[in-house]
DNA sequence: ATGTGC
């Protein structure tokens, strides 16, 4: 909204495959794109015109536009920024460590089929994980109590052996995230628990012990808890890549979408306006004349502050993933007794990352994208997934279902990143003035998919998002990553706040 | 995204 457009409309992109293409500039190589013919004509100009100024923001070596982009908050929504020099909080965004996680359970998938069953699922998943703004923890508060002591364990800690014990969370599933943890500017916990007393004196910092019991909940928006049927793909490499993932043909397994709540929105606008006030103050020019892009160079006390914020948000949200993880498979065994369940992966797709990219260094900010690493990076050398590449979890909608996505080479190409998902088509705005109610409710019964939802949010209909078969086949061709297995819809869990009144 | 809009 705040981005300016100061030049016309940019320069129309030039395919350069089926899938890829280059949005030229003037003045820097150009920007990778990633997506179909069908797919690139849904970007609009302000995104296009925010992937250039991202481009050429200070610093940046190289921007990816993702099948999902549309307009965000400096950068779109749905791209990869990279910079050696330079930190950028608008590329990564307001919700610090926004991220998908997956649970497979051992339930096959007819004992889901009773709908008294998938009712009773979600009621004691509900009690269990509220949804909705500013909605802390209900009935978790008894048996999860989260105290201002670890809250404050958590955010500087992250998904810590002590912190999994406290909030019974499976210690081994630490070795399923993306970052089960993250350090300081200095790559130490200290910096962390130093920012967070600095943090704690400052006023919009007061609230932490409420926004610490919003641990286990998954907030408003696009978040949801989706319970899923697993589909693995006929083919040999889908079936010898789920069964490392743990993913298992025919059963139920539940994912999940949200990030570091109240807190990492705290933590984010306050470095948002921080950054604005210097640039101001210190008269520094703003990339494309957009304050959404104030960023800090690396090694000042700004980059210093922002790094250590980031982290804290990121640590919330991994400790609150775990959280709900836990917390679902507790409700499972409570409507089915005897139920196991364990985490394929957590990963992120809001959040900068330090990473090794052409041998030296890099900030990879991934703003609505997916780190891709594929077999043999060398990242994922002490992992599960050394030989395979580590899961991708991409959610679609609930009608045409999700991807459970595995990186192959080609991902090189996008700074080893994905899209995050189908990425809007409408607007909220638009997509609640359009829609119509009873249509998107009867498709749900049609579908035979329940929710909590009396009336499902029409600004989060399958219609307000992209095709989400169009963006995987983007995906596909382009040669970032190939399909391991389809999730299908049986109930949903959304904020129904603003749809259910 | 957000005790929801500067």
């Amino acid at each position: 909204m705040h981005t300016t457009l100061h030049k016309p409309a940019p320069t129309r992109m030039i395919a350069t495959g089926e899938a890829t293409a280059i949005l030229p500039t003037e003045t820097t190589p150009p920007i990778k794109v990633i997506g179909t013919e069908a797919i690139r004509d849904t970007f609009d100009d302000v995104c296009l015109q925010q992937a250039i100024n991202s481009r050429l923001a200070p610093g940046v070596t190289d921007v990816v536009l993702n099948p999902d982009a549309h307009l965000g908050y400096g950068a779109p929504v749905g791209c990869v920024m990279v910079s050696p020099t330079h930190i950028y909080p608008g590329p990564v965004g307001v919700d610090i460590k926004c991220s998908m996680s997956l649970l497979q359970l051992d339930v096959p998938a007819d004992v889901i089929e009773d709908r008294q069953t998938r009712r009773a699922l979600i009621s004691a998943i509900c009690q269990r994980t509220p949804t909705g703004a500013g909605k802390g923890q209900r009935s978790v508060k008894k048996s999860r109590p989260v105290n201002r002591t670890l809250g404050k364990q958590l955010v500087v800690e992250g998904a810590s052996e002590s912190v999994c014990q406290q909030l019974g969370i499976p210690v081994d599933w630490a070795d399923r995230c993306e970052d089960s943890f993250h350090l300081g500017h200095d790559e130490t916990r200290d910096a962390l628990g130093n920012r967070l007393e600095v943090l704690l004196a400052q006023r919009h910092m007061s609230n932490f012990s409420d926004k610490m019991s919003q641990l286990g909940s998954y907030g408003g928006g696009n978040h949801f808890g989706e319970c899923e049927v697993v589909h693995v793909g006929d083919d040999d490499r889908s079936r010898s890549v789920a069964e490392t993932f743990g993913l298992r043909d025919g059963k139920v397994a539940f994912l999940s979408h949200c990030g570091s709540r109240g807190f990492g929105h705290n933590l984010a606008s306050g470095q948002f306006k921080t950054l604005q006030h210097k640039f101001s103050k210190w008269d520094i020019p703003l990339p494309a004349g957009d304050r959404q892009l104030v960023y800090a160079p690396l090694g000042t006390s700004e980059a210093d502050d922002y790094l250590d914020d980031m982290a804290l948000g990121a640590n919330f949200a991994t400790a609150n993933h775990l959280l709900i993880n836990a917390l679902v498979l507790e409700a499972f065994q409570e409507v089915l007794p005897g139920t196991t369940g364990s985490l394929v992966y957590f990963i992120s797709h809001n959040i900068a990352r330090k990473e090794i990219m052409d041998n030296r260094p890099t900030w990879v900010h991934r703003k609505g994208a997916t780190r891709a690493f594929p077999a043999g990076h060398y990242a994922l050398r002490e992992t599960p997934f050394a030989d395979t590449g580590h899961p991708i979890l991409l959610p679609g909608n609930p009608r045409d279902g999700s991807a459970v996505m595995v990186a192959d080479a080609g991902a090189e190409q996008a700074c080893f990143s994905v899209n995050h998902g189908a990425g809007r088509t409408l607007g909220r705005r638009h997509a609640n003035r359009v829609l119509d109610q009873a249509t998107i409710d009867k498709e749900f019964e049609q579908h035979d998919i329940l929710s909590n939802c009396r009336f499902y949010p029409k600004d989060e209909a399958p219609a307000a998002y992209k095709d989400f078969e169009e963006v995987l086949r983007s995906v596909k061709t382009a040669g970032l990553a190939s399909e391991v297995a389809r999730l299908k819809a049986r109930f949903v869990i959304k904020d129904a706040s603003k749809a259910d009144d």
